[in-house]
DNA sequence: ATCCTGATTTAGATCGATCTAAGTGAGGAG
DNA sequence: CTCCTCACTTAGATCGATCTAAATCAGGAT
């Protein structure tokens, strides 16, 4: 029967059971070849027995490296997030690191907390989709950490912080080609992000200037912002089509959004014949969604690859694939009227 | 300009440059009440001045205490794993404890790699829903690293594990007792789940008794179990609805899988007049789901919380809050017939 | 017999913190 | 003036590993 108050055994109980050195035991435990076959063996039998479990924060206490990596998320309930970090972590535990999600809630304050604690553990580098309300000086004080780190999403200019994000001209671009394009629209509309979230205010600008050089009508009340959320979008498109019909096409700042936006067309009974919606990020769900949804693929996943792989880069261990996200596609399906209902 | 080879800044140095001792700051940092107002001034300001950053790491190696919790989860993408997270680490951040997601994808191998990794880095504990093929043996394992740890959603008898799950039995009754009872179902199936998902199989034993005690007959061919993805859910749907019209009434494993089963009645032209549909868990989007989707509320978020306290207990961290998850609610809308479309 | 080589093994210092038990000094009581 | 508190401060051991540089040893060459 175990004793209860017994110590946690250690390499030195080890060794010493066994009569030899705690560097023995130590160079057995990390597989090195420099010990016999047979040390190697009655070493390992050893531990074993006496239920050793290696002490990972002391060795890296010594060795001054932690192959832990932590991922900064704002919410990990918001499926864009959560593929995003699945790519990341892929990624990282193919190379032998360790990725460890945390939530920050989009709460700076929490974010930062966060992000020192990160520190303090002495993790090998921390990839971060920031929170809503950081701000530079948020960033600044990340990097004053000298922790290798990696941004997402929201790019702080001169910062010198590496960034990862979507190609905000291109997919405003696509966006207006499709609805003015293929369907012809000529009056059409951005809807939906938060004016705070850097994507929006870039796909919103390329797109105004799309639609300008196509000829088309910009629809100003349905660019308000507001909160990306589905209940969010919701809200705001019905309070919008209280006051009238929309315009003939829109295009959404997310899946999420276009979720929500399609929910309220759909009560009022607008059809995809009525308005053409288009979101982005095209997440696994919207092809299940009724409708189905048309939208701008960004590729998470990839994304979240992608951005391992620059971490990786920053630490200083090679990796192979590239380095820069996938050029956005869109996929045509019944919300926008490609399909038939 | 800062040197880029010089060392870390370490307590030492702070001491040094300031002529205390290492002791003096090491209380300022723990913010203990036995330096003098002045000392702990000038040793914060110097400390700031060095830019030193306290290592957690060696801390925690003398103390031998840690205060981050593991959350093993199956798949981050999956709503339901989110939402439980979400409400763990919302208790665990209240009481001074860090959660740190990881994830298996569903991988026993992964899973118990990682359950390692977490018990040589000493966490104080690990929350864990368990991958679909994770065997009695593998908790044994679990069980031997004597780290605190609490299971979900999957029971594993005679393990002396904790445990948090849902009350199976009753949410049979209640699918059973809505569809039998208010929507007056004759023939009624229980769709989805995987065999080897604990839950399915009480779900669906008190399903079946319940339909015999109401005198309702259960459709055999419905409830063959598959995955539980939205997709698999779509096309196991599909491929029933080609042989012929589904029961008058059907309980999904999930919300998930009413998801998937609504978008194929749906193709197929049937209406919730035709076939009610009641899906589990009680997803935020289920109601903006189209048609909204009636679903038997789990409260997944505060699974989560009760997760931790239970967790906590075990560590020693007193809590306050309920240890047993709430009572699955029904929340009749529009897919089961009881809202208008 | 002595020296050299290559393969193993090891003692002691070290990583950066905390803990214990003892030391210091100012101020008040006797 | 001495002694006793009380508030603060500290030296040295310790947590459990790794690293460096040196020791040991068997076998073959000289």
């Amino acid at each position: 029967m175990p004793n209860e108050t017994r110590r946690r055994v250690r390499m030195l109980d080890v060794a010493n059971s066994l009569g030899v050195s705690r560097a023995t035991v130590s160079l057995v435990m990390r597989g090195s070849p420099l010990v016999s076959t047979a040390t190697r063996e009655s070493v390992l039998a050893e531990a074993d027995r006496l239920g050793y479990v290696y002490n990972q924060a002391a060795a890296s206490l010594r060795t001054q490296r932690n192959d832990v990596v932590g991922l900064v998320m704002p919410d990990i309930v918001n499926p864009l997030v959560a593929e995003v970090s699945l790519g990341a972590q892929e990624v990282l535990t193919g190379l032998g690191y360790f990725a460890a999600i945390v939530n920050t809630s989009e709460s700076v304050e929490t974010q930062q907390r966060l992000f020192r604690t990160l520190v303090q553990q002495r993790v090998a580098g921390v990839i971060i989709i920031p929170a809503l309300r950081t701000g530079a000086d948020d960033v600044a004080e990340m990097s004053r950490s000298q922790l290798p780190f990696v941004v997402l999403t929201r790019a702080f200019p001169d910062s010198g912080v590496p960034f990862v994000g979507t190609d905000d001209l291109m997919i405003g671009r696509i966006g207006v080609e499709h609805l003015t394009g293929t369907h012809g629209c000529r009056e059409i509309a951005y809807f939906g992000g938060n004016l705070l979230a850097t994507p929006r205010v870039a796909r919103e600008r390329s797109f105004r200037e799309a639609a300008a050089a196509a000829g088309a009508v910009c629809d100003e009340t349905w660019s308000a912002p507001f909160d990306a959320g589905i209940v969010d979008a919701y809200q705001a498109a019905t309070r919008l089509l209280d006051h009238g019909p929309p315009p003939r096409g829109i295009l959404c700042h997310s899946d999420q959004v276009a979720y929500g936006l399609l929910k309220a067309l759909q009560l009022k009974g607008y059809t995809p014949e009525d308005c053409s919606v288009v979101g982005i990020d095209d997440l696994l769900q919207s092809q299940l969604w009724t409708p189905s949804v048309s939208s701008i693929a960004v590729q998470p996943t990839e994304i979240g690859r992608v951005c391992a792989r620059v971490l990786l880069a920053e630490i200083g261990t090679p990796t192979d694939g590239p380095l820069a996200p996938p050029q956005p596609v869109l996929h045509p399906r019944t919300s926008c009227g490609c399909e038939p209902r």
